[in-house]
DNA sequence: ATTTGACTTAGAGCGCACTCGAAGGGTGAA
DNA sequence: TTCACCCTTCGAGTGCGCTCTAAGTCAAAT
């Protein structure tokens, strides 16, 4: 599929896929006669996962460390496996730590609320 | 008390808190006979809500805003109420969404000890 | 044949939120 | 009094993650 194609379905900026992929983030998008990015499934599946670890707070340096270990094949799996662990850790505090500010900003409305 | 108590006391640097001094975010912080700054206590507690605001993704124009409508006093709570709840709603979709993903890295972690 | 429009690369630019540097002033200890 | 060290303002610099521009290629439509 085409750049833009794989833009609209992953919901990435075409300069952002070609971003990604100087940067190492994506690998060996296939090209066509022309010369243009020809994506296949499975770069939409590893983009899905990509935005997952964006979404969360990955910084990118962190992602591209990930990307280049899954190139180098099975025998990184456990330090992969270690990087989500790690990261997922992070993740669970980031959300307690949402949740305790959100009870902050509770308290904060309810007393605007009993000013008015 | 000195930029340096309170750097240490709000958890900010002296840099940032100049900072936030001189985009308006703090407003008439008081001097000493020397010129230098002397936090009081509602500075801080004022920090202190701020750092939450941040710590949950508002962007700093917005509190701008907010510190613009509070030092206008009373007849602003309403808008300043406003703005707190559209936050909330804003902190509880980002706390839903890393609750979500949380469950996909569970899942990618999951089928790496599969493997192993 | 020419125009349109999407694609390519490499590199520059941008917005955000700081973070630092330069130049100078005040204070207190040796 | 000299040194050390903190403070002041203001403007410039930094790091991150994009985002855009320039210059050129290619294919299809007119």
């Amino acid at each position: 599929m085409t750049i833009q194609e794989a833009a609209q379905r992953s919901g990435l900026s075409a300069h952002t896929l070609r971003y990604y992929e100087r940067i190492g983030l994506i690998h060996s998008v296939g090209r066509n006669s022309s010369g243009h990015r020809d994506y296949a499934e499975s770069d939409l599946q590893w983009l899905d996962f990509l935005t997952k670890l964006r979404t969360t707070g990955m910084p990118i340096a962190d992602m591209c460390r990930y990307a280049e270990l899954r190139r180098k094949g099975e025998e990184t799996a456990d330090e992969r496996r270690e990087m989500l662990e790690l990261h997922r850790e992070r993740v669970r505090s980031r959300i307690a730590e949402l949740t305790q500010d959100l009870k902050v900003l509770d308290t904060k409305i309810d007393s605007y609320r009993g000013l008015s």
